[in-house]
DNA sequence: ATCACAATACTTTTT
DNA sequence: GTATTGTGAT
């Protein structure tokens, strides 16, 4: 059967195994998406299966994205996919699924149809509210420690009778927990743990409703099964059933989402709950050269308590790793952007084949301004940023609280932005009055629209009154037409009406960043036109890593080692390798942290392709201050023959500090030269002649400011630039 | 009472 | 660099 020949006999035992329960244990780079997507075509070709019948279960959207593609060519037609509606595989997150699923249920929820997914500020937000109920001060008590702990209460499915509380702070966070679920209630929300805890609560309470999906899914496929948390598990088992064809595939040295509530022994679990389970490993690796694996191994090989793996390849050893330390993040910015250069010049990659990854999202902005600064291309990954941006948040807040006016996180965003003389006291009136007559403080506003019938027409000044009524108009008349007008006409309506324009682009360059950023998501609302607002909404809420940028664009990636799981790059740099960053500070007492902290360096190493390169710095900011800091002790466990460069972990800190200060004075004391001068004529590959405005030595290299033609001016490092001098 | 600006403290990873 | 809190001007 074509289907199978180009798979290796493990690989081919999988993709054929009988319908049941079925293990996939995978090591990095041995084709594991590849498997799932041959099973998948395997089931409707040599099982009988219908499409629509396969669910096949991911983490993120991107790794469904990928699967469908795969999945389409080999069925070779569009079965795959098409909409779940039109009879396709169903290719979906497990937070995506449960949300459509609580939709269509929504009878049976204590939310309604229109309930709103919310997001991490939030359920901050409700945490910092709760917290001020209870009389205690946010300060003292901290908003995000709380929230982990409901959070992960919520993903071991521990409901707020069967939270213990046999600490101080256990009591607290029952206490704020109960006021928090009442507070998601009241805003006609749910968080991402709803999502999964609602779902598995529906599905044991209603049989009718089990056996419904059970039919509807007879055949579930799961990627990145190590990464399951408890809720997501029962899950599995629920839909899978009595006669389970369950397909699990994973790999325990890539769990990286502990603090998310995922729990690795999910793997043991489901072996001793399907002991009927066929387990097959997978341990060729198709990615790396075998210097690479070697020294992913020897990372990994330090974890306790973990069955070990062989990873071999066919590959040959391949160059070595090379490891660098940088003076500071901007000097580690450099070396990265002058590697890839001198590597994409020699022809040895392609922009588009690196990838520099880091431990937190703080590192990128050096690297970021680095690309800038050089006028090179970048794509990063993490639309977090995105969706984080105020000005996103402000427009998404005005949909959401058309879309579901309970929404009175939404609101209080939205009420006083921009300014229309809305203060902290009428809010704190409006709040009352709302209480007092038991209403949301939307349907307050909306009631002061009517006018003079209004039963709140006196409770307010004059002047809070009328500002309250005008917004309480606006608002009525967005929520009479979101049915009716188109998304786009909506989104233009509500930038209109509240002049937001005119509050966000202050014709400053940020003001431009910002309003342009705003036309970007109406951009992405464009392409949700005909699926409307409720599913708008949704994708916003559930989408995060959805890239902004385009995948065709050929230019090097910057993302977290999170972030970069399921990838490949011919060339990885993974760069903040201190004792702090990777392993962080915050893992240093919990040796299960650790670990976790182990495999994500591992997980960045084996993203490598065919070459890896590692740095440092001497020197680095944190909150602001520059402070001295030491390599990773991860660096101690690597082979020294693999790796190119000075590990010199060997030296005593001092020594080390003080031979690396001296030798960076002398690199930085040496003055340079200016070439350019005020007035050239110079040529940029990007973006055409110009003329130097400026120029001026920083550190040792020289920025030159530079004004093209068509009215762009750019700040370029000379070095990087790629400047050519054209006339004097 | 509202708002703009300054001072303050804090910063893992993500659905 | 960002989010929240505090202060002084209007």
């Amino acid at each position: 059967m074509k289907l199978l020949e180009d798979l290796n006999p493990q690989q081919r035992e999988a993709v054929t195994s009988p319908p049941g329960p079925v293990l996939v244990l995978a090591g990095p780079g041995s084709g594991k998406t590849r498997v799932l997507a041959h099973r998948i075509a395997y089931l409707v070709e040599h099982f009988g299966a219908q499409p629509r019948e396969i669910m096949a279960m991911t983490f993120t959207n991107r790794a469904a994205r990928e699967m469908s593609g795969r999945v389409e060519q080999l069925l070779g037609s569009a079965d795959a996919l098409q909409p779940v509606s039109k009879g396709g595989v169903s290719l979906s997150t497990f937070h995506s699924l449960c949300a459509r699923l609580l939709r269509r249920e929504s009878d049976l929820l204590p939310v309604n149809r229109q309930f709103v997914i919310f997001d991490e500020s939030d359920q901050h937000a409700i945490i910092r509210q709760a917290l001020k109920e209870i009389n205690l001060d946010p300060k003292q008590v901290q908003p995000g420690k709380v929230h982990g702990l409901i959070s992960r209460a919520k993903n071991e499915l521990i409901e707020l009778e069967a939270f213990e509380a046999n600490t101080y702070f256990a009591e607290i966070t029952r206490r704020v927990y109960q006021r928090y679920q009442q507070l998601l209630l009241r805003n006609n929300a749910l968080d991402f743990d709803d999502l999964l805890l609602w779902t598995v609560r529906l599905l044991r309470e209603h049989d009718d409703l089990l056996a419904k999906y059970r039919r509807r899914y007879p055949h579930i496929l799961v990627d990145e099964f190590q990464d399951t948390n408890t809720a997501q598990y029962i899950l599995l088992r629920l839909l899978a059933g009595e006669e389970p064809d369950l397909f699990a595939v994973g790999d325990p040295d890539q769990s990286i989402y502990r603090w998310r509530g995922a729990d690795y022994r999910n793997v043991h679990r489901f072996k001793e709950e399907y002991p009927q389970a066929k387990i097959i490993l997978l341990e060729q690796n198709y990615r790396s050269t075998q210097t690479i694996l070697n020294a992913a191994t020897a990372i990994i090989d330090r974890n306790p308590g973990r069955q070990p793996k062989r990873l071999f390849t066919d590959r040959g050893a391949g160059v070595n790793i090379t490891f660098n330390e940088a003076y500071d993040e901007n000097d580690e910015a450099r070396l990265v952007i002058e590697t890839i250069a001198s590597l994409t010049y020699s022809g040895q990659v392609e922009p588009g084949g690196c990838a520099t990854m880091y431990r937190t999202n703080a590192q990128s902005r050096a690297l970021e301004e680095a690309f800038l600064k050089a006028g090179l291309p970048y794509r990063l990954v993490g639309a977090q940023r995105f969706y984080g941006r105020r000005e996103i948040k402000d427009l998404i807040a005005y949909l959401r609280l058309i879309h579901n006016p309970a929404d009175q996180v939404g609101l209080l965003r939205v009420l006083n932005t921009p300014p229309r003389g809305i203060g902290a006291k009428t809010v704190e009136t409006l709040l009352q009055a709302a209480s007092q007559a038991e209403l949301d403080p939307a349907e307050v506003l909306l009631d002061l629209a009517e006018g003079d019938r209004s039963q709140f027409a006196g409770v307010f000044t004059r002047r809070a009154g009328a500002a309250l009524t005008e917004f309480g108009r606006a608002l009525q008349g967005w929520i009479k037409i979101h049915d009716e007008l188109p998304l786009i006409s909506l989104i233009d309506r509500v930038l209109e009406e509240t002049g937001y324009r005119e509050y966000i682009d202050d014709g400053t360059e940020e003001g431009q960043d910002r309003w342009a950023n705003i036309m970007e998501l109406r951009g992405v609302a464009q392409e949700y036109q005909e699926m409307g607002l409720t599913t708008f909404l949704e994708h916003v809420a559930l989408v995060s890593d959805q890239d902004t940028l385009t995948d065709s664009q050929n230019a090097p990636t910057l993302l977290t080692l999170h972030a970069a799981k399921g990838l490949e790059f011919p060339v990885v740099f993974i760069i903040g390798l201190d004792d702090g960053v990777l392993p962080h500070q915050r893992s240093f007492d919990d040796p299960e942290a650790m670990a976790e902290e182990r495999r994500l360096f591992y997980v960045g190493i084996t993203r490598a392709k065919d070459r890896l390169i590692l740095l440092r710095t001497f020197r680095r900011r944190q909150a602001g201050v520059s402070k001295l800091s030491k390599p990773s002790r991860f660096l101690e466990d690597l082979p020294p023959d693999l790796v190119d460069g000075n590990l010199s972990t060997h030296q005593t800190y001092e020594q080390a500090s003080y031979q690396r200060q001296t030798r960076w004075d002398k690199k930085f004391t040496q003055p340079i030269e200016a070439r350019y001068q005020v007035g050239m004529q110079v040529h940029h590959p990007t973006f055409g002649e110009g003329v130097v405005l400026a120029t001026e030595i920083d550190l040792d290299d020289e920025v030159v400011t530079v004004a093209f033609e068509g009215g762009k001016t750019k700040h370029l490092a000379a070095s990087l630039a790629g400047l050519t001098i054209l006339d004097e």
